[in-house]
RNA sequence: GCCGCUGUAGCUCAGUGGUAGAGCGCACCCUUGGUAAGGGUGAGGUCGAGAGUUCAAUUCUCUCCAGCGGCACCA
C-alpha cells in the first residue's frame, strides 16, 4: 500500500515587521532568508520560531511568528559560543581518538568543553587544538540535526564508546526529543540549536586554560578535563574582551595590596593575613563605621572566646556537621624535653571557633529573658578560623582566618519579619555608603533535608522574601540551598574579573536556639523559644576588604584612603613650611605623610599616585609665601592652589565617614 | 581535597648540566629640580624544600610544600 502524497499545507510566516510571507509548503529559515534577501542568507545564524530558537536548516510546517537571528542580535553569542564548543569536541577527538566527549555549554564571555580522558590534557596542548579548530572552521562543514530515537541513541553511545553521552540521554525525560548534530564525519548528542555550518563560527575565539571538573559537578564523581575558551563575533570584539583581562589583572586585590603595601600572606600561616599598617588603617576605618551603624541599628557589641571545649561544640552540633572545617586543639601543657613527644596522653579537647553563633545563645542564656529584651542584637566582630581547603584559599577573598560583622538577633516570631525588613535597609545604606549598588541577592529556600515543620519554612520563608520586597531589592530564588535551619539571604558582590562572592547574609534559624536551650518568658508567662536571625553585612572584613580594593581599583574613597594626603615640596626651602602644613592637617584629623626628601617634584609626584595617595599637598616656595597650597588628586593632572585652610577643611569635609553627623 | 600550570634578588622577569643576570626598588654620593622616572656608584640570591641520576644539578627525574587558574566546598 502506497503512501498517501503528503497535502502540502501552506505555510505563512510573519517577520517581526508585520510582514508576512507565505510558502506553498514546510520551509526553513534558509529559505526565508534567501526569500527577503541574498545578504541575509550570509548573514542568518538561526532563527526564532514563536519565540524558540531553531537552526536554519529545520522545516517549518505550521504558521508562525519569526525573526532571523543575525550576529547583531543578542544571543547570537551564545550560539555562536555553543557552536565553539562543538568544534573544539571536534578538534579534540580528531586528534586524542579515545577521549570522551560529556557536555560542553557557553558560559559568559565563552564556552568550556568537559572531556573524559586518562591523561588530563595540558596547557601545551591548547595551541595544537585551537590550530585544528581553525582547520574545521575553514572545512565549512554543514551542520545538521537529526532526531533519533531514545533508545537507539543509547545503544550508539554505548557502542562507539561514549558512555557519559549514553548516561545524559538515559537521565533524559521520557518524550524529550533526543537531537543528534552532525558536522561533517563528527557527531554529537545536543539539544541546539546551531550554526549552519562550521564557518559561520568565524576566527575570534581562543582557548584560554585547562582545569580539572568533576562529571555533574559532584566531588565523588571522576574528575574530567575542561577546557575553557573564549569566543566573540569578531577580531575585535576578541581583542578587547582579552584588553579588558588585562585591564582587570591590574585591579587584582593581592597585586594592589602589594604595591599599595596594605597585607602580605606567607606560607607559614597561609589563609591568614598579615595586616600592615595602612591596611589596618583602612580596617579600622571600616570596623568603626560598621560599629556605628550598628550601633544606630540598636545592637550590642560583644566579644566572646577562641577556644572552646569540644563539647560545647558537640552540643552545639558543630561537632558532627562542621568538624572537618575546625581548628581541634589538645588542652594539654607540651614537654618541654626536646627530644619527647610535644603531647602526650589523653588532653580534652578544644576547637578555635569557627562561628559565633553558639557563643553568643551562651550570653543570652545568662539570666532570665523576658519577651521585654526582645528582640536582642548581640553584635561581634568575631574572629573566627576554618580549616578550608586548600584549593579554595585565594588572597583575602577566601582565608582560614576571617573577621566577620556578626551579630545574632534574638526574636519572637512575629518579630522575623520586621527584623529582616530592617536588616535588609541596614545593608543596603550600608552597601551605599561603600560604594556598591550592584548587588545580587539570592534567596535560598528549604532543602530537602531540613530541620523544623513545614509550617515554619513557609513562614520563615515568606518572612525573608517580604523583606527583600520591603527593602526594593531585586532578587532570585536558589530553591534548596537554604541552611538545614533555616532559609538565608545571599548578598553578593563581584570582583574585578566578574567572579561573584557572596558577603552579606541573613539566616532563620529556628534550630540553634533549641539544640542550646535559649528561652524567654512570653507575655503567657510560659517559656518560648526565640527565633534566631544569623546574619552580616560585609559577611567578613577580609573579603570585603578585598572586594572594595578591586571595586576602586585601589583608589578608596578619602574616608578609607590609609594616606589621604602627602605634603611634599618642590625644594627643601619649603621644607619648614611644609611641616607645618603637615602638623595643621593632623590636628584637623587627617592622616596626613610629609614627604620632603631630595627627589624632583615629578617623581615624588608619581611614587605617591601609585600608592593610591587621594591626596598630594605640593607646596614650594611661592605657597609658603602665600600661606597656599596646591593640590593634585589622584586621577587627574589638574592642580589647585589654594589657601591651606581651605584645602583642609576640603579634605576634612570629603574624610567625613558616611552616614555619620557632620561635626557642629 | 581534586586536575593543570608555576616557584631564580624586596618586586617584575631573563637564563644555564660546570653554583647566576636585567629593570625597578634599596644604600651612598652628586643634583634644589613646579606636578607620573635627573645622574653616578654600590650592596642584595643555599635559583621553594628533600631525595635520586651524574665527575658535576639552579638546570634532568621523583616526592613534598606553597602560589596561580579552575572544580568541589564556602563568608
Amino acid at each position: 500500500m502506497n503512501d498517501p502524497a503528503p497535502v502540502k499545507k501552506p505555510v505563512s510566516l510573519t517577520l517581526p515587521d508585520g510582514s508576512v510571507r507565505t510558502f506553498d509548503g514546510p520551509v526553513t529559515g534558509l529559505r526565508l532568508a534567501g526569500d527577503i534577501g541574498p545578504g541575509l542568507v550570509k548573514a542568518a545564524l538561526a532563527i526564532y520560531v514563536n519565540g524558540a530558537l531553531w537552526d536554519l536548516k529545520r522545516e517549518i510546517d505550521f504558521d508562525a511568528d519569526v525573526a532571523i537571528m543575525t550576529s547583531k542580535d543578542e544571543g547570537a553569542l551564545d550560539l555562536l559560543r555553543h557552536d565553539a564548543a562543538h568544534v573544539l569536541a571536534e578538534a579534540v577527538q580528531e586528534l586524542f581518538p579515545g577521549t570522551q566527549v560529556t557536555i560542553g555549554p557557553n558560559i559568559e564571555d565563552g564556552f568550556y568543553y568537559d572531556f573524559a580522558r586518562d591523561e588530563p590534557f595540558t596547557e601545551d596542548d591548547l595551541a595544537v587544538i585551537e590550530a585544528r579548530m581553525h582547520e574545521i572552521v575553514e572545512r565549512d562543514e554543514a551542520i545538521t540535526r537529526e532526531v533519533w530515537d531514545r533508545n537507539e541513541a543509547i545503544d550508539h553511545f554505548k557502542s562507539i564508546g561514549e558512555i557519559y553521552k549514553a548516561e545524559i540521554i538515559a537521565d533524559l525525560p521520557e518524550g524529550e526529543p533526543i537531537t543528534v548534530y552532525r558536522q561533517g564525519d563528527w557527531k554529537d548528542l545536543c539539544r541546539g540549536p546551531h550554526l549552519p555550518s562550521t564557518g559561520k563560527l568565524g576566527t575570534a575565539f581562543k582557548l584560554m586554560k585547562v582545569a580539572g571538573a568533576y562529571w555533574r559537578g559532584d566531588a565523588r564523581n571522576e574528575m574530567l578535563t575542561r577546557i575553557y575558551g573564549t569566543a566573540w563575533r569578531d577580531r575585535k570584539e576578541l581583542k578587547a574582551y582579552l584588553h579588558r583581562l588585562e585591564e582587570a589583572a591590574k585591579r587584582d586585590h593581592r597585586k594592589l595590596g602589594r604595591e599599595m603595601d596594605l597585607f602580605h600572606l606567607q606560607e607559614e600561616a597561609q589563609g591568614s593575613v598579615f595586616w600592615h599598617p595602612n591596611g589596618y588603617t583602612v580596617w579600622l576605618a571600616l570596623e568603626n563605621y560598621i560599629r556605628m551603624r550598628l550601633a544606630g541599628a540598636g545592637y550590642r557589641e560583644v566579644k566572646t572566646p577562641q577556644l572552646l571545649d569540644s563539647k560545647f561544640w558537640e552540643q552545639s552540633g558543630h561537632w558532627s556537621k562542621f568538624r572537618e572545617n575546625m581548628f581541634v586543639v589538645p588542652d594539654e601543657v607540651p614537654s618541654t624535653d626536646e627530644d619527647a613527644p610535644v603531647l602526650s596522653g589523653d588532653s580534652r579537647l578544644m576547637a578555635l571557633k569557627p562561628m559565633n553563633c553558639p557563643a553568643h545563645v551562651q550570653i543570652f542564656k545568662q539570666g532570665i529573658k523576658s519577651y521585654r529584651d526582645l528582640p536582642l542584637r548581640l553584635a561581634e566582630f568575631g574572629c573566627c578560623h576554618r580549616n578550608e581547603a586548600h584549593g579554595a584559599l585565594h588572597g583575602l577573598m577566601r582565608v582560614r582566618q576571617m573577621t566577620q560583622d556578626d551579630a545574632h538577633i534574638f526574636c519572637r516570631e512575629d518579630q522575623v519579619t520586621s527584623e529582616s525588613v530592617a536588616f535588609c535597609q541596614l545593608l543596603i545604606s550600608v552597601y551605599k555608603d561603600l560604594g556598591f549598588d550592584d548587588v545580587q541577592v539570592k534567596l535560598a529556600t528549604r532543602p530537602d533535608v531540613r530541620a523544623g515543620e513545614d509550617a515554619v519554612w513557609d513562614k520563615a520563608e515568606k518572612g525573608l522574601e517580604d523583606a527583600l520586597v520591603a527593602a526594593g531589592l531585586e532578587y532570585e530564588v536558589t530553591p534548596g540551598e537554604g541552611a538545614f535551619y533555616g532559609p538565608k539571604l545571599e548578598f553578593h558582590l563581584s570582583d574585578a574579573i566578574g567572579r561573584t562572592w557572596q558577603c552579606g547574609t541573613l539566616q532563620l534559624d529556628f534550630v540553634l536556639p533549641e539544640r542550646l536551650d535559649a528561652s524567654y518568658i512570653a507575655e503567657d508567662g510560659e517559656r518560648h523559644r526565640p527565633v534566631m536571625l544569623h546574619r552580616a553585612i560585609l559577611g567578613t572584613l577580609e573579603r570585603f576588604i578585598g572586594i572594595m580594593i578591586e571595586h576602586y581599583a585601589g583608589r578608596l574613597p578619602l574616608w578609607l584612603a590609609p594616606t589621604q594626603a602627602v605634603v611634599t615640596t618642590i625644594t627643601s626651602d619649603a621644607d619648614a613650611y611644609a611641616e607645618q602644613v603637615c602638623a595643621q592637617a593632623k590636628t584637623a584629623g587627617l592622616r596626613v605623610k610629609l614627604d620632603v626628601r631630595n627627589e624632583k617634584i615629578n617623581y615624588k609626584v608619581r611614587e605617591h599616585s601609585h600608592a593610591k595617595v587621594p591626596a598630594i599637598l605640593v607646596v614650594g616656595k611661592r605657597e609658603a609665601e602665600e600661606g597656599r597650597v596646591s593640590v593634585r588628586r589622584l586621577g587627574t593632572k589638574d592642580q589647585t592652589v589654594m589657601p591651606l585652610e581651605d584645602a583642609i577643611a576640603a579634605l576634612v569635609d570629603e574624610a567625613r565617614v558616611p552616614s555619620s553627623t557632620p561635626a557642629a
